[in-house]
DNA sequence: TGCGATTTAATCGTATGCGATCTATATAGG
DNA sequence: CCTATATAGATCGCATACGATTAAATCGCA
């Protein structure tokens, strides 16, 4: 917990005159914005993940899979900063849909690897994220917003240390584009 | 936080010479940056929250009653983005703990009435939502970037048609009821 | 006035997230 | 070689989100 820097602008903690019941508005959170936006591109996604049987999680486990295969759970789970608790269930399901593939690695049975099949494949070239950056509405903003974001939850979990998740350090490689 | 603001790469630009799966990386959806930033700031309120056996959602719900009390469930709901399946419990689990209180409207019984204790007050000044504020690591963009953001959120919503909540531009129209 | 349509919460079932714990496997030391 | 420790997933329990449905109250309108 560092030095707050020089200017620690709104959200809940300017020392000003005014009360702090008045200080302390929803719309004064930057956490509150991340929640509801999560809400909504979630709601955005739904119709069109629907049509193909896929919940926005398995979605982007499916996305990450496409970049990177063969990856052991803990590997999966540090990209998408998710635990192995919560994507078992969800690498399970996506199997028996025939999606991907989960085997032990003989050369470490402790460990699952990950790896996407043709029909994964073929399932995530079916999905037409246009529509939902189109409802974004941010046009040329986007690239912006999103690195503006993407900077937000690195600190964040620096900050937290990771608590939860170890992946710190290496695994950003910065998003280059 | 003016930086490259060339085009937008985002992520499903359609036209390109990459195939498909270059282009589909996690590090280019902006929907990821922000379901991930969620998950961060749910870790970074985690231990605050936790000393005050408070979860996130019951935080926000706080929140929101403490700039508007005795709200009706779906007021509240608009509030948050949230229908009453969810907030229900939540509130009946504030209720119990004596932070809010619930009461039918006696004008119209279908409509509960939630209002926030002077406990529940207390518990809301308690909060160092200054540290978490210090860990996002924005410094004077951070109003900037919530203001990008919620407008991200609102903009889904309206292009989502308000699907689960009609919560658009004028609620007054709602609350005037 | 009477009754179906509408509205508001609440209930139910499913799918995450995540802390705590368990199991199986691998590694280190003696 | 054999056990103590560490590691990777998986399991369990709790708390959201949310679609679908239900129950109760109110409204609309003949």
């Amino acid at each position: 917990m560092s030095v707050s820097k020089a200017k620690a602008p709104d959200l809940t903690a300017p020392s000003s005159t005014v009360p702090a019941d008045e200080r302390r508005q929803l719309s004064n959170f930057l956490c509150f914005a991340v929640y509801s936006a999560n809400l909504a591109f979630g709601r955005a996604y739904k119709p069109i993940l629907d049509k193909l049987g896929l919940t926005y999680t398995q979605y982007i486990a499916l996305v990450a899979l496409s970049e990177g295969d063969d990856l052991t759970v803990g590997a999966l789970g540090e990209k998408l900063f998710l635990e192995s608790n919560t994507l078992t269930p969800i690498l399970k399901k996506l199997e028996t849909t025939g999606y991907l593939q989960r085997r032990r690695d003989p050369a470490d049975e402790r460990q699952v690897r990950v790896s996407l099949l043709p029909a994964g494949r073929k399932l995530l070239d079916k999905i037409p994220a246009a529509s939902v950056v189109d409802a974004t509405g941010l046009g040329e903003d986007f690239p912006e917003v999103q690195k503006s974001v993407t900077k937000l939850r690195d600190n964040l979990l620096r900050a937290t240390q990771g608590r939860s998740g170890r992946a710190s350090a290496d695994d950003d490689r910065k998003s280059g584009t």
